[in-house]
DNA sequence: CGGTATCCCTAAGGATACTG
DNA sequence: CAGTATCCTTAGGGATACCG
């Protein structure tokens, strides 16, 4: 039900990076290459994101292997969450692609403003 | 209201990176590397995607500058997509994320084995 | 052919409150 | 501290019907 209806090649793939590339694991990463980070350490890392949705980003990253959680049993229990080797990896592929969203934004802005005036003109 | 309040370095990339990477685009984008596609023809080359999401999907890929799209007036209409120079700079970073989601999809399918395991264990 | 318009429905996301 | 649990809203997607 993945795999067999999905006749895309890249299907699995898309599903994948679906998985590794939302809306704010590119930030978790980004600090957890720098740095182990604690839970709250990481909300005020990255302030526009809620709990609920930083908690669902760093159970999908941890199962697919790319961060690792660990519990110190402190009281108050102490959470801390690391890069794996395989997260490792990830850095290079995201790294073109932020290299290739900054050299290309001014170039896609000018694209999008005369996109929208052709749209405003009636095209 | 997007560069004023958004704190993130990334965070103009990710929405970037979102309006390029979306469910349908890659598909789309692969198709058009190949060859220069009539609508009806893209339709046919990714069976899963609606006439709605192709349609929308085409717009943001052209409003990002990414791709052309050129109305040959005959009756009745033909429409056809290109993918433009700024669309096949974007070869390459697709390229490496995909090689990084082939090499690496056995080992993340093994993570999420563990993970689930663990998971239905009580963890 | 290449769309637009409409309705519907579900799944993701925010806000808030509470807990071991 | 590091989360769950709950409620609510909204954006995205499919299905269907129609149009130049």
């Amino acid at each position: 039900m993945d795999t067999a209806d999905d006749v895309h090649i890249e299907a699995p793939h898309r599903e994948l990076l679906d998985q590794v590339l939302d809306k704010w694991s590119l930030s978790v990463l980004n600090e957890l290459c720098e740095r182990a980070c604690r839970f709250n350490e990481l909300r005020r890392a990255i302030p526009q994101v809620t709990q609920k949705s930083l908690t669902a980003t760093l159970r999908r990253l941890e199962r697919n292997g790319v961060i690792e959680r660990e519990v110190v049993s402190t009281r108050p229990v102490a959470v801390r969450y690391r890069i794996t080797p395989l997260g490792k990896t990830l850095r290079y592929p995201i790294d073109v692609l932020l290299a290739w969203a900054s050299q290309n934004m001014p170039v896609i802005e000018r694209a999008r403003e005369d996109f929208d005036d052709r749209e405003e003109a009636g095209r």
